[in-house]
DNA sequence: CAAATTAACTTGCAATATGCAAGTGATATT
DNA sequence: AATATCACTTGCATATTGCAAGTTAATTTG
């Protein structure tokens, strides 16, 4: 069996991992606050794993030892097509946060939107790919267009 | 949560998929017997689930009243971008048991892939995408190059 | 500097999901 | 008519997840 496959069976591994790439999140407590209802446990078990497999990195904060920043290696960030492609399937096809408008340029600019992600995992960007966060959505869940400056037909 | 990350976050549901898109199956007994180990009780569950989200459909064959004939749905096959970079990924940062010569074709001829793939879809064409299977790799998991027809640079 | 707070986990136990082996019932084949 | 096949069910053991309440080490506060 595909280990793709099974590295993101189970309910929690790909949500974190669009967290880490689109909202911006990169603590323990980000993660359990999220309103996405984690359990600590398990949450500390799924970023294990990913980190395990190489797809996160966690390193301790210089000047405050007590927190812990989880960020996406080349590997966890080479996924972003991954998460592109679920999110316009999403938008097409389940009830979505995002106006179709927003995601079908998006998908007209895979390659552009991809390089933007990339930018910012670069930069290490924490801004929310879009601001806020409303439930139902893929990438950060927010109805808002303004702030998406992610595609604008070149 | 993103409706989609949900509809896929189990063990199963994306392997089911994958095994109707590019390995041709098509009934219960083949998932069953395909050597991945779900359990009977689940595969009907998961089954059902994914019909319930019009993912798949299931028609009784006509001539056969026994079996059933499960196919992905428009809504299913558009899941094919999603796959394919589950399979490139998998490739560059697993192991892999398609040759990296193979998918890098691949993610060169993304179009031209996901337009086959497409095809064979509509034409219930049941020939897997590549001949025969082996563990670890992601489409249908043979290490044979021979009759993947897919990717031959144009 | 002692007390309170914070962040990242652990632990124990209940609830849920999954795995396994053995059916069942409706066709179809011999 | 007997047997086989196919798509499920069922009952129960095991594994995974969810929940609430710790624990530990590191800051911050008064």
């Amino acid at each position: 069996m595909s280990i793709a496959l099974e590295r993101f069976g189970d309910r929690w591994s790909l949500l974190i991992i669009r967290d880490l790439m689109v909202r911006g999140f990169h603590t323990f407590k980000q993660f359990q606050e999220s309103g996405e209802g984690i359990a600590s446990n398990v949450l500390t078990d799924r970023l294990r794993r990913l980190k395990k497999w190489g797809i996160i990195s966690a390193e301790t904060e210089t000047g405050d030892a007590r927190r812990v920043n989880y960020r996406l290696t080349e590997k966890g960030i080479d996924l972003a097509p991954v998460m592109l492609e679920l999110l316009i399937w999403g938008s097409r096809h389940e009830a979505a946060g995002l106006p179709c408008a927003v995601t079908e340029n998006m998908a007209k600019n895979r390659e552009q939107v991809l390089k933007e992600v990339r930018l910012r995992w670069q930069n290490r960007d924490r801004t929310p790919v879009l601001p806020a966060y409303s439930p139902g959505n893929f990438f950060s869940g927010n109805k808002r267009t303004k702030g998406a400056r992610i595609p604008s037909n070149p």
